[in-house]
Order: C-alpha cells, then structure tokens, then sequence
DNA sequence: CTAATTAATCGTAATATTGCAATATAAATA
DNA sequence: TATTTATATTGCAATATTACGATTAATTAG
C-alpha cells in the first residue's frame, strides 16, 4: 500500500534510513559536496551553484535539515548553513562497523 | 515536472545518489545489517526475520543489488546474497572526505 | 515606512516508491 | 514426471517524492 512499514524496524534502522535517505538525491549530495568546498554557505549561492529552481533548493535543504545533516542560522540578511556533524556521526558508525565486517570476512560465498 | 535532473548532475553525484537511496528504507538497512550478522544468507532467512511479505523482501534485494550493495549467487535450491565490496568503498571514499573535512573544520560558523 | 532582497511555503502536476496477492519460474526431491 | 520448495515477476492501490510557479514572510537599505 505504498507506506513504509516504521514501526517494525528498530529506531536505530529507521534513523539510519532517514539519513540515508537524504543522501539518496544527487542534488542534495551537491548541496553537501559544496558546504564543504566554501566551508559556509548561504542558500542564493546555491541557487546559482544548482540546476535547480530557488524553492527546489529551499526544500532539498529543508529535507537535509531534517534529517539533522545540516543547520542552518539566519546572518543578516540570508541563511547561513553548513554541516551538522552530528547527523553524519551516525552515519559513520554504522559504517564502520560494514568496514570491519568486510575487511575482516573469510570467505566471500557470492 | 517530478522527475529527478540526473542529467544535470556529475556521474559521481549520481552514483552516490544512487547508493545513498537504496540504503534509505529501514528493510534494507535490516538487510544489510542480517547480512553481517549471519555472515552468507539465503532470501529465505530474510522472509522470516524482516515483517514483509515475500515479494516485498524480494523486491528490496533486487534494489541492493542494482545499487551495486550486494551480491547474489544461486546455491543449490536458494539464493546466497552478501555484501558486495564495490559498492560499500565508494560511499566510504564520501565519507572519508566528509570526516575529513568536520576534523578540520576550524570555524562552526552555525 | 517603502522598496528590494532573500528564502520559505503553498498548491499542484508528474513520477517514483512501497507493499502485497496472485502468478510464474526454477531447482530439488520423491 | 509430479510435487515441493525457494525466489522472481506482474499488476495494482496507496502514498511519497520531485519540481516549480506563485505567493508569502522576513530582513535590510534607502
């Protein structure tokens, strides 16, 4: 029926999900890939920086935001946002355990 | 109008995107993680460790694996499905550019 | 206060995803 | 060969995502 069935997954599998899925659009992958290129960022740049329409951007960024992989604070006239560390902390853990798993694996059966 | 600007987008974004995506539904991430676990794995142990219906499991290894994530070979009457490597070094090069970048980051400026 | 600038929200069309019953396919076994 | 077992595919309903024009809200400059 076309929702995701959240409540059988565990919290940390859902969380996980949710910041995965955040990642899962080339334009927000660019949106991350160019906060870290200019080390803070207001959002007209990345209107100029993207293929994107000005309110395609704002909801990509919302999208980020809620996740929690970016923050974002008003500087004057304009918003400031850059990386939210926290969000990818997660993210890092559950990769490392992946990496350990496969650096560590005997035999690959497939 | 709805459908994602692959095109105006570089390949690697794309293929990030793609990874990230297939990683973005809680069953999968319950995929992934049982993969781990029992070290080799046939879709039959999946079907009765996740809360979804045959074709819906079925239906998400399909994903992984078109995402380059995992890998499936037939093993007499079933199917072994593990992690492929491929997929799983090319977000960890993201990663460690990310990682990277929030170790040195000087100024928080949010 | 008014105009200009910047970004969020609303509304909506096009398309994609999720989930499953029903069915099909493929291999193992009786 | 017929039956069982394991997995994939099809078809479809419910819902979510993507994109953007129009509009609104908030801030700054004059």
């Amino acid at each position: 029926m076309g929702v995701t069935k959240t409540q059988h997954f565990t919290e940390e599998q859902n969380e996980l999900a949710v910041l995965a899925k955040a990642l899962g659009h080339p334009a927000r992958i660019a949106i991350i890939e160019h906060l870290i290129k200019v080390d803070s960022c207001i959002c007209g740049d990345l209107v100029n920086e993207l293929p994107l329409a000005q309110p395609t951007v704002s909801q990509h960024l919302k999208e980020l935001k809620n996740a929690g992989l970016i923050k974002g604070n008003f500087e004057g006239a304009s918003i400031c946002y850059c990386l939210n560390e926290e969000g990818f902390e997660k993210i890092k853990s559950f990769f490392s355990l992946i990496n350990t798993y496969l650096e560590n694996r005997k035999d690959q059966c497939c």
